[in-house]
DNA sequence: CGATTTTGACCCGCGC
DNA sequence: GCGCGGGTCAAAATCG
């Protein structure tokens, strides 16, 4: 797909004419302006749509590798680090991830054929700044630093953190930068929350945590320029503990339809979303074609 | 002064 | 059995 360039701005510049009074005039320019940004709305609802259909159809591709990953080392066993590597290949082969999560491990999977319950396991990729050299993310929820080790195939840090927000909860996190993106922060999450999410936002932040507005990033594992989406109204979608919906195929569509029709009123409604889309697409956009792979 | 972070020591599983 | 590496503990330091 080509890179598009939306203009979200409003054209409000009235030029009277000899003919027709300012207010006419201005009218006319409201009213064209309104359907210009009905119709770039729309266009957005079906970019946001087609993206949605993206995602899924990776999330299915995830799960039948995972599968596949599964029944091979039936056959051959490897080492519990390899399997970690190879969710990790995974990820980065797939070329995008918008907060990376992995749902379901390979390692998790081996739990499940063994009906043994094991602790949920996710992934977040979260883009920082150059000048952020910190291992914090703002996620919502309270945590407290216990470890931080070097790991042998990474020179940078690895932090670990326990939900300190209810007493109790079992949620461990892991922090580290990727290997291959320093700005990149691999944050592994182990376990769910016993207790509520209490802050609703969703930002990354240096060591000083002092920004304010919540910033979400799409991150491209293969790309070093990846795009930013920063919206608040983002924060109403849990990347923390990411979720999905089981429903069978008669619903998926209509369900899809509504969760993207519920995004793009929240997202257009934001004041500060326009120039943000309009940034990140006039940036660089990588939408894997999942029936037309390069 | 309590909460949080830092950091070296320790534990434990895995591979050889 | 030994060494390595990842994960955790806990005492000291720091912060608000």
């Amino acid at each position: 797909m080509e890179p598009t360039c939306v203009d979200t701005s409003l054209n409000l510049n009235v030029i009277p004419s000899r003919d027709k009074p300012v207010a006419a005039v201005a009218d006319q320019v409201l009213v064209e302006e309104l359907e210009r940004l009905s119709s770039e709305n729309k266009r957005l609802t079906e970019k946001l749509n087609h993206m949605c259909n993206n995602y899924i159809a990776l999330q299915k591709h995830l799960s039948q590798f995972s599968q596949t990953n599964f029944e091979n080392e039936l056959v051959s066993p490897i080492s519990r680090k390899r399997k970690a590597e190879s969710v990790e290949n995974c990820f980065n082969r797939f070329g995008y991830a918008i907060a990376e999560s992995s749902t379901i491990t390979t390692e998790e999977e081996t739990f499940k054929h063994n009906n043994i319950i094991s602790p949920k396991v996710s992934k977040v990729l979260v883009q920082t700044d150059a000048s952020n050299t910190g291992l914090y993310v703002k996620d919502g929820y309270q945590w407290r630093k216990y470890g931080q080790k070097v790991t042998r195939d990474n020179p940078s840090p690895r932090a670990y953190f326990k939900c300190s927000f209810a007493p109790g909860c079992p949620v461990k996190k892991k922090v580290q930068r990727s290997v291959e993106d320093q700005n990149v922060l691999v944050t592994t999450y182990e376990g769910e929350h016993n207790h509520a999410h209490h802050q609703p936002e969703m930002s990354l932040t240096s060591s000083n945590q002092s920004e304010t507005t919540p910033t979400y990033n799409l991150v491209p594992a293969s790309s070093s320029s990846p795009i930013n989406w920063r919206t608040a109204q983002a924060s109403k979608l849990d990347l923390v503990q990411p979720r999905q919906l089981v429903v069978d195929d008669s619903h998926k569509s209509s369900i899809q339809q509504l969760l993207v029709q519920q995004m793009a009123t929240s997202l257009t409604r934001d004041p500060n979303f326009a120039a943000a889309l309009a940034t990140a697409i006039s940036g660089r956009i990588i939408i894997l074609d999942v029936e037309n792979p390069k």
